[in-house]
DNA sequence: AATGTATTCTTTGTATACAATGGATTATAC
DNA sequence: GTATAATCCATTGTATACAAAGAATACATT
């Protein structure tokens, strides 16, 4: 949701609610939501469902289709074309961070990397590493302040989210990578930056 | 809109009654939205107003704030924000688009330049060549099939459409780079398509 | 005059009420 | 038994009704 995040808004709520069924399973791909039946669901009139409705419509767990409004079938078609968006998006916001990032948070993820990559190597536990990847793409879309990025990054990223523990690239494959995009940010180099973020996403596609 | 244009929801018509007003100038930057009064205006109830608003929103011509929701002020700055999402995007487009796209496509498009060019040259008359560089951009997004990046496209267009006017460089600059683009896109050469597309729209970025 | 306190009034979010559309189902005719 | 007509029912979009939160105004006290 573009709204501050768990106001008070029944829509909020509702929002969140039926994005969990959705990712949990409970509702299933191509199944019709009907309104009486979610509002009873979750408690509430049929009034807040609407503005809901849209926003996760605009978030791509819901879509309009003949028969009404159904949930989104999550086909590898339709996730290749997620991350392709997000290769491009991402690329930018590298090259858009690339100009102002301040050696300090260069560092930061630096180490936040190669910890969770240690960790990894030590345990096996992949955790760390994944919330170290997700961190590491939030920061660089937060930091190029682009609200317009902001907003079509954060349309898709509850679907990169819920998608990308399958696909994920194995840490010694991803962690050069990283540490790669950070040299060039350091350098404030935009091109390689942006270069390095789009080779290193697209290398997932053919994953999916 | 996402939904289907011009269906009888009064949401829409809302929508496109706000969005007018705002491109109009009659609802002016900064001014905040009060639902009754917009509701008169248009001659509906409250209700179908919140989701209009939802749309209107996450087309970037209104903005929650402290104080509500209030027209958005279309600085140069967030212009550029909208630009520089756009080229990536659009050369996106093309990358994808030389995969599939056919050679009467490209002749089609060459031509509508073309005599759109010339024209111009004769009777100094922009908008037909405005007119084909929308159709342009639109089609490549289209042609791609990326849904994700249809709608990214879409929710911005709005603005590149009401905002381009000014800064449009002239034909005669941008007229060779449609070529060169046209001519990557028929011998299907993925990266340049994208590469040159993404100089051409980055070229317009600092007239902003 | 300035500050603090009540008390309206505005505005909003949500619930309920109503009407229309479309699909299913039953009934009827052949 | 099949085809067509009529009736119901489910579902949705929209309008109105209501309650709570906040802002603005009026009043009182010093």
């Amino acid at each position: 949701m573009s709204r501050i995040a768990n106001s008070g808004y029944l829509e909020t709520k509702v929002y969140n609610e039926i994005k969990d069924l959705i990712i949990q399973g409970e509702l299933k791909p191509g199944e019709l939501i009907i309104q009486d039946q979610i509002a009873k669901r979750i408690g509430v009139s049929r009034t807040p469902l609407r503005r809901a409705f849209a926003d996760l419509e605009r978030d791509y767990l819901l879509v309009t289709t003949t028969q009404g409004l159904t949930v989104r079938t999550f086909s590898a078609e339709f996730l290749i074309s997620v991350w392709e968006v997000r290769s491009v998006l991402e690329g930018l916001a590298c090259r858009l961070s690339a100009r102002v990032i301040d050696k300090a948070t260069v560092i930061y993820l630096r180490t936040l990397f190669t910890t969770a990559y240690e960790e990894w190597l030590e345990t096996g536990d992949l955790d760390a590493y994944r919330k170290a990847d997700v961190m590491f793409h939030t920061k660089l879309v937060d930091i190029g302040e682009n609200p317009i990025l902001i907003n079509n990054f954060n349309y898709s990223h509850v679907l990169t989210i819920a998608f990308s523990k399958g696909i994920l690239r194995s840490p010694s494959e991803t962690y050069p990578e990283h540490m790669q995009i950070l040299d060039a940010l350091e350098e404030k180099d935009e091109s390689s930056s942006e270069q390095l973020m789009l080779e290193h996403l697209r290398k997932t596609i053919p994953k999916i």
